[in-house]
DNA sequence: ACTTAATTCTAGACACTGTCAAGATATATG
DNA sequence: CATATATCTTGACAGTGTCTAGAATTAAGT
């Protein structure tokens, strides 16, 4: 190989050496010039692919939302396909995807940081979106779009799950579960207590 | 005034500059030399106060959540007696302190910066809990600490409050509500709509 | 009161950071 | 095959947090 010179595909490497960044030091040491380093290119290459360090983060929030929905999506496979059990499920896909990376999550939902007028982190969060929008339609079988109860069921649900997924990464659940001691039965029965709740019954 | 040069409670000055540089440009950008410059000292002086920039940030930090459970009493008194409503109060009174300090309630909870070992955060966060865990014990009549229903109940009510300022802060009920046009009242209906959701019905 | 010790603050250095500009190198175009 | 474009390197710049040495002030000890 003469050429070590051009890369080839820069842009998906340097993406993939954010992420073992974000994973390894987390977003508040997050360092451009170290992922740089990472991906074996000088300090300036990235600015040839990205808009800066925040046009990195940007891209890899954007990714996180589509492996988001992807692991949600894994969750209600083995799930039962009554409507509630799906959405019990999507969120417990939600929770597992925030313990697994914790930093990407709070990237994309506590960062300031991504560019959400960027056309694919918007789209790939409004997908994310509408995914739960779905399943409330389903349950409700109204629209939440047009129906402002259901979308005050939507947004019940999403901050539920959402402030569910922020105590369990910040530790929260130690003091009062001994969380990091149980098994995953355990663990997945708590969140379902948690999450049913919810779900406005008359 | 012979000496400018001994400050006499530079401490408490750097907090309240800190609390400044926090609010002025948030905490990804908040820089510990820009905090001095504010209270008029070299860049060297905040050592002798505190542990670095993560100590200040730790001891602006402890002060919010005192803040916080003052706001929280704040609503409190003028809402019913009644527990469910005082539950509520404190809720909304939660979110209203993420709304006027969205980046210290970031630092708070969604940042590693803080020490968390360190006595007086650990003190005046472990006081905003117990404070919910009174709420909850009021209502439920058991006490969360040994009975785990019960602080099921804590943590759902905890999830859900948390999670909707999270998602308020980020601007995340703007499209399904126009969050930033509706008045203070109908947010508020909107909160409670949601709030009380997390409460387990039989 | 006077000397000594401890505290508080300044000033400079160090290794980092993100971004920008200039130039070298490889690929693509005509 | 010459020219243009895209890609990457290198160096510079201002800014960051932290450390050290020393100056200025206050407190302590006798």
């Amino acid at each position: 190989m003469s050429s070590s010179y051009h890369h080839g595909s820069l842009a998906s490497a340097l993406l993939d050496a954010a992420g073992e960044e974000l994973s390894a030091t987390g977003i508040e040491a997050f360092s451009l010039r170290s992922v740089a380093k990472r991906a074996g290119v000088s300090h300036g290459a990235p600015a040839h692919h990205f808009k800066g360090k925040n046009g990195l983060l940007t891209a890899l929030a954007a990714a996180g939302y589509k492996e988001l929905v992807d692991v949600q999506n894994e969750h209600q496979k083995t799930a039962k396909s009554e409507e509630l059990a799906q959405l019990v499920a999507s969120g417990i896909g939600y929770i597992d995807f925030a313990m697994k990376n914790p930093e990407l999550f709070r990237l994309m939902f506590a960062s300031s940081k991504p560019d959400r007028s960027d056309d694919d982190f918007s789209a790939a969060s409004r997908a994310a979106f509408d995914k739960l929008v779905g399943e409330i339609r389903s349950i409700l079988g109204a629209d939440p779009y047009s129906d402002r109860a259901a979308m005050t069921q939507v947004m019940a649900s999403w901050s539920m799950v959402h402030g569910l997924a922020e105590l369990v990464i910040s530790g929260r659940m130690e003091i009062p579960f001994g969380f990091s001691q149980l098994n995953q039965q355990d663990r997945e029965a708590i969140f379902e207590d948690i999450l049913v709740r919810a779900l406005k019954r008359n």
